[in-house]
DNA sequence: GGCCGTCGTTCGACAATGTCGACCGTCATG
DNA sequence: CATGACGGTCGACATTGTCGAACGACGGCC
């Protein structure tokens, strides 16, 4: 039976439809936007909501997301073997940094942050974890991009959306980058996803040097760069961390 | 067609497998345990897999949660609206007490934490948001369960689990302690899921005064506690705390 | 080294199952 | 008061998911 359940790829559009948009839906948004018939789309529904991935307002009867995703999202976190190993080593990282650590992996177009270090003197920020950025405008991205052929493939041929005057907007210009990034085995991203904000990053193999990851460092531009460039301590930093984590991974065999 | 989609709730129960086991599963495992034939279980986890709700392992071949789990329960928090209302207050709770905030609902037989704030001074904690704790045990769940219906209703009627030798395992008693935490308007949990913690609850009202959660303090028994009992003034912060939130709920309407 | 057991996967037939579109009651609106 | 849109239900149909057997590959054991 090579070929997917329809019910089942119906009812993972219709969460990914809620995910989407900000707000509630209701029943009848759901089908059109779909082009389900209503009472096929209120089954599924009904079914998601009864396993709790869905919950319905009770006033409004709009549908929502539903508390077992969180559940089930923990769990991916708890047996997630990238992001147990990486735990301790990012934690030294954003200490010997004093910067904002991510750890993320290629999903689908984007990279999803599987961790997160608060910059260790600073307070109320807001975690990322589980949120995506985007591969051709983030540190992290880059790499995944210049190692990864799926995350290449997954990048497509522009033109990129654009954040900044400095984002890379051309697959030209971002495989250049790439080129760079092999030949010297870091990435930056300076203000090429948000104004201020500038980040570090290195790859993550595992114990069959396949890339799985990347992890970076995170902060304002005036803090991470000098004279225009990024700080060669902090790189050593990053590129040490993701040696450490990749070691790792490959000692996790046995 | 009043009824769940068997394919679906199948899926689910898949899902909800795969995140209970600490390891990695394989195809036989999946189907002996939920007494399914081999091809179907194996239909319903390649769809589940390219819907990126399931990954597998390229060389054991078993199967494991994916990321898009992460990213729809990072999209559950995002529509929270509790949570939405919920983050300054306890922001400004956990900096007032000194200690750890969590918000909780409730979400099948126990209480889901949706949000989590670290001590203030502290450093290396556990995120908990996405875990579930017990109903009977702690603050949280026995605020719940003093004033939702449901969540008496999901207690059942023991006898519970036993943590520490402070936990209620009877219905007698942990309902003669609800009428309590009504009389008074909070509850409070010393050392009765782990030896050495105290907490102190109060409920959060929507606009319509139905329970939808409730707020805590969490920290060493010797902080939140004197002379064998929860310290007063923390008491009262909790509870503005939580009647602040729903005072926030209630003007959330227009 | 050859055998056996187990693994993940594929296949085809069957009927159980999910799908469709029309219909119902309710609510808010004009 | 009539209208329209909403969420939800129902029953007939055939599409669709399910089952059990069979396949090829891998790994361990004698």
């Amino acid at each position: 039976m090579p070929g997917p359940i329809q019910s089942l790829s119906r009812a993972a559009a219709i969460l990914r439809l809620l995910a989407g948009g900000e707000r509630r839906l209701g029943l009848s948004e759901v089908s059109t936007a779909l082009g389900l018939a209503k009472g096929t789309a209120h089954g599924i529904l009904r079914t998601l909501q009864q396993e709790g991935f869905v919950e319905q307002d009770p006033e409004s009867g709009k549908y929502q997301l539903g508390a077992e995703l969180l559940r089930l999202g923990q769990s991916y976190l708890d047996v997630h073997e990238l992001r147990a190993r990486a735990l301790v080593w990012a934690d030294d990282l954003a200490r010997a940094a004093g910067e904002t650590v991510y750890l993320g992996v290629l999903h689908q177009q984007g990279v999803l942050i599987v961790h997160h270090v608060f910059r260790p003197d600073d307070t109320r920020q807001v975690l990322e974890v589980g949120s995506m950025q985007p591969l051709h405008s983030t540190a992290i991205g880059k790499v995944l991009v210049a190692y990864d052929p799926v995350a290449r493939g997954e990048l497509g041929d522009g033109p990129y959306e654009s954040y900044t005057l400095r984002t890379l907007t051309e697959p030209a210009d971002v495989d250049a980058e790439c080129s760079l990034i092999r030949e010297r085995g870091w990435a930056d991203s300076v203000e090429e996803t948000w104004e201020g904000v500038a980040s570090i990053a290195a790859l993550i193999q595992d114990r069959r040097r396949n890339p799985v990851g990347a992890v970076c460092i995170n902060g304002p531009v005036e803090r991470i760069c000098q004279d225009g460039f990024v700080k060669p301590s902090l790189v050593a930093s990053v590129r040490s961390a993701a040696r450490a984590i990749s070691r790792d991974l490959g000692a996790g065999r046995f």
